[in-house]
DNA sequence: GCAAGATACCTTGTATAACAAGGCATCTTC
DNA sequence: GAAGATGCCTTGTTATACAAGGTATCTTGC
């Protein structure tokens, strides 16, 4: 379906806002549980767009990483916590969010 | 600003979505008229945004045209319509984004 | 102790839309 | 007939979503 094409373009940007408010919410999640959460939310993404997308944040200073390495069982994880500047910047997305919303209802004046 | 980048991203699809939605709220309009009219909702794009964006739509019959040479004053105009195709497509695009909106706020469950 | 599977993280390559910048054609005004 | 307004279009760049495939660590069963 062509539809798919466009869903995956329209998600360009929305995903990285929902990741944020995600992470606003919580003290601190690793990449998995970003992922099945997210998935919850009716955002289904694969790790293949997360992954990249967690590196970017981070090298832009927006995310904060912790290794955790001893697990008390399982596999090391990399927790991710949103910084002061990813709190500033996720408000003005909030807002530029708010904006699209209010635009699709104001094409009908 | 770093926004502005992922305002550009953001607007991917988003762009295409508020345009079919304007044209199905109208009979016809030309391109310089909708542009207008997407700036007025706070939708604010460029020519180099919209022209290529009408003609993919037109390539893809989402949208139906029509030359205007003979104005009673002023340049020719092309004007564009929506097809029966475009009305299905919208249709799955406004459920596609609610599920969007919706989803922004699942998050905080 | 070791094979199989689960858990978890990461990389590479591709396709595509938004955008800036610039160009061209037609019509009106003076 | 020059200047400006109106209108449409093209080119080149950039950044992100995504699929597919890869690597490392830990647990379980035998």
């Amino acid at each position: 379906m062509e539809l798919s094409n466009w869903r995956s373009q329209l998600r360009k940007g929305f995903v990285e806002f929902s990741l944020l408010r995600l992470l606003r919410l919580h003290e601190r999640l690793y990449g998995l549980e970003i992922l099945e959460r997210l998935n919850l939310a009716g955002i289904e993404i694969g790790e293949g767009t997360l992954y990249p997308l967690l590196s970017r944040l981070v090298r832009d200073k927006l995310l904060l990483t912790q290794w955790e390495i001893k697990q008390a069982s399982g596999h090391p994880r990399k927790y991710y916590k949103i910084s002061a500047k990813g709190g500033e910047t996720l408000a003005r997305m909030s807002s530029e969010w708010e904006s699209l919303v209010r635009s699709i209802k104001d094409l009908e004046k």
